[in-house]
DNA sequence: TTACTTCATTGCAATATTACGATGAATCAA
DNA sequence: TTGATTCATCGTAATATTGCAATGAAGTAA
């Protein structure tokens, strides 16, 4: 019914699946691609770089804001985003332990 | 508008998305994650694995499989799922790379 | 054949997501 | 103060996703 039964999951697949989720749009993809790229923080110049209309990116970025992923400070009338450090890191692991499953091919398998 | 404008992304971000979104979704973790702790092929005991109604399983199966993540032969009345050992690699190749963008913790930063 | 099993598909309702125009809040410059 | 800039929020429309009952398709068993 467009609602997802998550009480039925464990939390960890819950987790996974809500940071899948946040990389599951082309736009934040190349919002954190951005972020990366340029060293320092980003201020504001994603609407510019990204081909969206500013309240759709500020829709974006508040989206992998409530994921931790990234942060923003405000600097006089703009603000600055960059990369979570931390989170990112811990973000990656709890992904990279799910995608490094070892897949093993069997004989009577398909 | 509900629809991704993805004629504005890259091949590769719209790729990491596509994949991405795979995982979105915690039944799909859960179907994975079982297809993986099970050595040979799973012949639809995920409806009882998983809570959800049959109709509903049979969605997501199919999802991953029209992403080339898993397989499913025919055997009889029963149908048998596996990983695509050769996709999930390439996906978690795909994946990876994002994942890994080396994140620079600058002084004058947020 | 008929009855049964297993899974896919259809059709639909409820909810979520995506996108943007309009507007608001906050700051800066003059 | 006024005006300009930057970004967030609101409201809304279009589309997507999730879930399941009902049904269909394909095989097995008798």
């Amino acid at each position: 019914m467009g609602i997802s039964k998550t009480e039925i999951f464990t939390a960890q697949q819950n987790e996974i699946a809500l940071f899948a989720k946040a990389f599951g749009h082309p736009a934040r993809v190349a919002i954190l691609q951005h972020l990366f790229k340029i060293d320092t923080c980003v201020c504001g110049d994603l609407v510019n770089e990204i081909g969206l209309a500013q309240p759709t990116i500020s829709q974006h970025l508040k989206e992998l804001k409530n994921l931790g992923l990234i942060q923003g400070s405000v600097e006089g009338t703009r603000v600055c985003y960059c990369i979570d450090p931390g989170n990112w890191t811990k973000m990656k692991q709890i992904l990279s332990e799910f995608l490094n499953q070892d897949v093993s091919i069997k004989k009577d398998c398909c």
